[in-house]
Order: C-alpha cells, then sequence, then structure tokens
DNA sequence: ACTCGAGCTATAAAGTCTAA
DNA sequence: TTAGACTTTATAGCTCGAGT
C-alpha cells in the first residue's frame, strides 16, 4: 500500500494564476510521480506517459522581476481551465525539453498545447551549440553565465526520488527551476542570431507537442493477439532448450556455456577485432594473451549465433531454437512495453524532439522510429476513418549531397531513370558498357555500397571486404567515385578542414552543428541538410492541413519519412499537398546550382504501404 | 574499531533494434 | 561508417547489522 505522495492543502494561489495569465512570456516546468504502481524497480517510470504530473510550477516577469507560483496534485478542473487559457493566449510558453511537459499537462488540456512555445533545451542547440556539451537546465544555465545555488544542483541528482523529500523543499525545486528556464530564456533572446532559423524551429517544436500529445492508436486486440502466440511460442522454446541443456536462455554466460561446453563447438581464436568476443573480453585477453577463455569473453549476439547456423553443424536445429528464443523475446519485451505505455488511453504517445547533434530528430518513451518493418505492421493504426501512410524522400542524401556540394554530375545521375546503374557507369566504366543484364545487376549491386559505404566514411578496407574484392579494387573504386564528382570531393575535403580548424559547421539552412571529427563531417552535412529539409516540411505541411481546415495530420517523423495519419475523405488532397510541399521546401535558387537542376521527389507507395504503417487499416480500393 | 557479507541502488557495458 | 533509443545483465559502491 503507498501513501499519497502529497498531503493536503492542495495549491491553488488564484490571484498568482491570474497574473501569470497576463504575462508575455511563462515557463513552466512540471514533476511527475515517479515511483510505479507495478511490481519490482523501474527508475525511469516518471518519464513515462502514464506518470501522473504531480508538481506544476510557473514562472514569469513583472516589473522586471521574476515571479513564480505552484499547483499540485490533485488537479481539479479549474487547473485544466488555467491551462488551456495559457496555451491559447498569445502568451510565450517556455518549458526546457518542452515536448515532455506539454504531452504530460495535454492529459489535464483535453489534448491542447500552446499555439506559442519557447523549449530552451532546442533552442540551446540552435543557438548556442559545443562540442561535447550537454544540454541538461543546468549546463545550459551555467553555459549562459547564470548562477544556481547549491541546493538547485544538489536536488538534481534526487530528481528520482523526490517523493522522499518533503513538500516544501519539491516546492521549491520545482519553483527554482521554472524561473532558471525563463532566465535562460532572456538571455537567449539577446543573442544575436537568424530570426528566420528561430522561427522554424519554434513552429517545429509546436508541432512535435502537438504530435506527442495526440498520440497515434495502438492496435490493442492486434497486440494481445500476437503476444499470446509469440508466448506459445516461447514457451515451446524454452522447453525444448531446457531439454537440450539450456535452462535460462536469457542469460548471455548460460547462452556462451551451451553453444561452447553443452553443444561442443570449438572455441573461437582470440583476435583484436573478433566478433566472437565482447568488449570487456577483448580487452581482458588483450592484456593478458595467455588467460584461459571464460564465458563472460565471449558474446552471444544474433550474429554469432547465426554464423554457427550457417555451417554444417549438427546442432543447426536447435541452434535456431535458440535464434528464435533471443527474436521472439524481443519482440514480446517491446509489444509489452507498448501496452504498458498506453494502458491509459490505449495510444502511443512518442516523444520526437530536436534533440540530436546533427540535428536529427529522436523519438523516445517510447521508441517509434526504430520500429521493425513488417515485424511491427499493424501494431499502430489510424483512428477510425484514418489511415497511417509513410511518404518518404527517395535517394534524399544523395541528393542533398548533390545539393549541398553544387556537383553537376551527381546531380545528373540522381535525376537519371536508375540511380544506382548510372553510378555503376562511373565506378566500372568500360566494364559496365560491356556487361550483359545479369553482369550488370551484380555490378548495380555493388555500386549500391560502394555509394552508400563511401558516402560515411568506410575505408578502402572494409569496402574490399564487403565487395568481396582485393584492396587494391577498392581503392580503384573510390578513386573513380572521387574522379567521377570532383565537386564533391572538392567539398568533403574543405568541409573536413573546416572541421579540423573549428569543430563546427553551417547545414544548407545557416544552422550551425558541432562535428566530433573530421572523419564525420561530410556525414553531417547531408544526414544534417536531408532532416532540416523534413522538419519545415512537416512543419509546411501540418500548418497547411490546419490551414486547410482538414482533418488529416502528420503522426510522427523519421528521418527521412513523415508518416502521416490521412483522413479517407482527404485522400488525394492529403498526399498531393504532402508531395507537393515536401518537394519544394528547398528554395529553387539553392536546386539551380547545378545543371541538371536537383528535383526532389517524395511520394508514397501504397503497395507497400499496406504491408507496413498501413497493414490492417483502409486503403482506397478496400472494401471498409 | 574493524571486517564481512547481504541486500540494495546506481551506473556501465553489452546487446537489441532502427535510420541513412 | 555515422546517428540514435532502449533492455538486460554485470558490477561497483553504498548502508547496515552481525560478529570479532
Amino acid at each position: 500500500m503507498q501513501l499519497p505522495l502529497f498531503e493536503p492543502p492542495v495549491h491553488f494561489n488564484r490571484e498568482a494564476l491570474g497574473r501569470c495569465l497576463h504575462a508575455a512570456v511563462v515557463a513552466v516546468d512540471i514533476e511527475t510521480e515517479t515511483r510505479w504502481p507495478g511490481e519490482g524497480p523501474r527508475l525511469d517510470y516518471g518519464l513515462s506517459y502514464p506518470a501522473d504530473v504531480t508538481i506544476i510550477a510557473l514562472a514569469w516577469e513583472e516589473d522586471h522581476s521574476i515571479l513564480t507560483t505552484v499547483l499540485t496534485a490533485p488537479f481539479d478542473d479549474r487547473v485544466g481551465e488555467f491551462l488551456k487559457d495559457l496555451f491559447a493566449g498569445n502568451t510565450l510558453v517556455v518549458a526546457h525539453n518542452a515536448v515532455f511537459d506539454i504531452r504530460q499537462l495535454s492529459k489535464l488540456t483535453g489534448g491542447h498545447t500552446p499555439d506559442h512555445l519557447w523549449d530552451t533545451y532546442v533552442m540551446a542547440r540552435l543557438l548556442h551549440p559545443a562540442v561535447n556539451a550537454s544540454y541538461s537546465l543546468l549546463a545550459v544555465a551555467a553555459a549562459l553565465g547564470i548562477p544556481v545555488s547549491e541546493d538547485q544542483q544538489s536536488l538534481k541528482s534526487q530528481r528520482g526520488r523526490l517523493h522522499t523529500l518533503p513538500l516544501s523543499i519539491a516546492l521549491d525545486y520545482a519553483q527554482a527551476d521554472a524561473r532558471l528556464s525563463l532566465q535562460i530564456y532572456q538571455q537567449q533572446r539577446q543573442i544575436p542570431f537568424n530570426t528566420e532559423l528561430i522561427d522554424w524551429e519554434c513552429r517545429a517544436m509546436r508541432e512535435y507537442c502537438r504530435m506527442a500529445a495526440r498520440g497515434v492508436r495502438l492496435n490493442t486486440p492486434f497486440v494481445e493477439q500476437r503476444l499470446s502466440e509469440l508466448g506459445q511460442r516461447r514457451d515451446i522454446l524454452v522447453r525444448r532448450l531446457a531439454e537440450d541443456g539450456l535452462t535460462t536462455p536469457g542469460s548471455p554466460k548460460a547462452r556462451a556455456r551451451y553453444l561452447y561446453e553443452t553443444k561442443g563447438i570449438p572455441l573461437p581464436r582470440y583476435a583484436p577485432d573478433s566478433g566472437y568476443f565482447t568488449r570487456a573480453g577483448r580487452r581482458r585477453l588483450a592484456a593478458q594473451p595467455d588467460a584461459e577463455i571464460q564465458w563472460s569473453d565471449l558474446s552471444t549476439r544474433t550474429d554469432v549465433i547465426e554464423s554457427y547456423l550457417e555451417e554444417h553443424s549438427p546442432y543447426r536445429e536447435r541452434l535456431q531454437d535458440l535464434a528464435d528464443y533471443l527474436e521472439t523475446d524481443w519482440l514480446m519485451s517491446t509489444l509489452n512495453g507498448l501496452l504498458e505505455h498506453a494502458v491509459l488511453d490505449g495510444r502511443l504517445h512518442s516523444l520526437v524532439t530536436i534533440a540530436t547533434d546533427t540535428g536529427r530528430r529522436a523519438s523516445s518513451y517510447p521508441h517509434m522510429q526504430n520500429w521493425k518493418m513488417p515485424a511491427m505492421a499493424g501494431v499502430a493504426i489510424g483512428d477510425d476513418g484514418f489511415t497511417l501512410v509513410e511518404v518518404d524522400y527517395s535517394n534524399a542524401e544523395n541528393m542533398m549531397a548533390a545539393l549541398i556540394s553544387a556537383d553537376s554530375n551527381l546531380s545528373a545521375a540522381c535525376a537519371a531513370e536508375d540511380f544506382h546503374s548510372t553510378m555503376a557507369g562511373e565506378y566500372f566504366g568500360a566494364v559496365w558498357k560491356e556487361a550483359d543484364s545479369t553482369q550488370r545487376q551484380r555490378l548495380r549491386t555493388m555500386a549500391k555500397k560502394i555509394t552508400y559505404g563511401t558516402a560515411y566514411g568506410m575505408g578502402a578496407e572494409r569496402l574490399a571486404d564487403s565487395l568481396g574484392v582485393t584492396l587494391d579494387e577498392a581503392v580503384a573504386f573510390i578513386r573513380a567515385k572521387d574522379a567521377a564528382f570532383p565537386q564533391m570531393t572538392r567539398l568533403r575535403a574543405a568541409a573536413q578542414q573546416q572541421v579540423r580548424q573549428t569543430g563546427l559547421l553551417k547545414l544548407w539552412t545557416g544552422r550551425q552543428v558541432t562535428v566530433p571529427t573530421a572523419f564525420v563531417a561530410w556525414n553531417y552535412l547531408c544526414q544534417g541538410g536531408v532532416s532540416e529539409m523534413l522538419k519545415r516540411a512537416l512543419v509546411l505541411v501540418s500548418e497547411a492541413f490546419e490551414s486547410g481546415g482538414m482533418r488529416s495530420h502528420v503522426a510522427l517523423d523519421i528521418h527521412d519519412a513523415l508518416i502521416l495519419e490521412v483522413a479517407h475523405d482527404e485522400w488525394d488532397q492529403a498526399l498531393a499537398l504532402t508531395s507537393q510541399i515536401m518537394t519544394s521546401v528547398v528554395p529553387n535558387e539553392l536546386n539551380h546550382r547545378t545543371n541538371p537542376p536537383i528535383r526532389w521527389r517524395a511520394h508514397p507507395n501504397l503497395a507497400q504501404n499496406r504491408h507496413k504503417w498501413g497493414a490492417q487499416q483502409w486503403h482506397p480500393g478496400n472494401d471498409k
């Protein structure tokens, strides 16, 4: 039996809240219930969607000083009404990592989110990025020279067990954080900066908050059905493995013993880069090469198990059981996590925010950008009358490379009917010209590996390895690529040089990113460039849907794709509008620096969509 | 005053997946 | 090659109490 977190009285200062509503800028900081109601420990429960809001702290400026007030749970209708008024007015709402706070607060506002937002965390990344920097509230305050009391610093480490502290301390702490957010905002506003970039960022954050608050429907009956099937399958596998001598397949040590003792597979020989050993094992054996190999030195990753499956092993059948067990177990824990997340309203409220060094977005609680398709197909579905549709850019990163280097040869290859065949022509020259169609198919596959591998800095050795060619040949391919696209080669070298000197690069939009090593410079420019393009597309698509009075909306951002939730009666209109916006985000003068100009392509693939994000949902031509 | 081990908690490392 | 989130397992470090 747990005690209620906070004893009455409930804090609700009507007079203070009234003054707060008249402020131009209001900073918000919330605290959540950190104790998981279930069994066992769960350290980050407080960050999950079901965690109740316990404290809402507010800070605003009045007569050049900062005032604060605080609200405590349980919250009644007055709090919801107050928040709705705050969000709907002209007030600029400030928060550090706003998507989290706004998502939790939306449970009190019936889904309403602020129209005007300033996220001090996201803005720190935009306005004052630094190499290897932390962007926590206190780190950002320190970077801006804002003093923080020792009490406030020491309380940070106790955040996970705020419930153990006296209420008055927790309330002070929350108000101090809200005050600090407001101070950070005031400092950030003083930084001279491109106002257009700031505007894009604020509009994007508004959309990410709306997405998190709305969420996407979890197909609960479907997931429960899958779980029951998977559970039966796992039980059978566990029984069979136990009979074969592996009683705890969840333990890596036990799996290593099973492979090399029970099954009698010869121990792999130690090598400094061998994937058959764990990192710690490699370190240990490097230090003492004569030491005996221990179970904990050996890795039992899926690719290790798969490597033994390929060989003509007499144990093939049982090892297949082990591989199946690992996959089943992983999928079950993912699906169970989703059910737990959606316990309140049957929806998935992923936090998508601008939180990476390249400017890409990261998704968490739950992480939905790494959903394996088609294994996860049908798990998330649109509301009644809606279908999830993926619209992705084709060949976005190579086109971005052509755009930022103004390389006409690369632009021509991107404009060609078949990009990879054109690239194969560049790499293989005469061999390609004389090849028949079967040989060309093989060369095309190789070209694809060369293009993608080298684009992100793969060396000649690794390339030779993955293509199955000699080192000299791999070197020749890389040279051929550099020679075929001289402008890109030059720009890439210049970018690396700049990173060595400053550690910074500018994306095509002017956004500055910090780059850890010169090696990854080109990767950052292309990846970050695409992410800027998609972010703007997301903002424009959402705003176009809204201003057109449409009910369709954007449900998720996946690096080079938007997942839309399309209303069935808006099908053609919504998809055409999205494609039109996505392909015209980049200004034309940038697209026309090459000959031929860059022509962006972004279309839904409806045949594929039925088996991916759109699975278990209506598509045109289907009966409902 | 000290050791030792149980039991707990926080962190680190390894391994899972994704995107390009 | 890079970027990322997350789960599970191992381990380091802590407190506390029993025993020397």
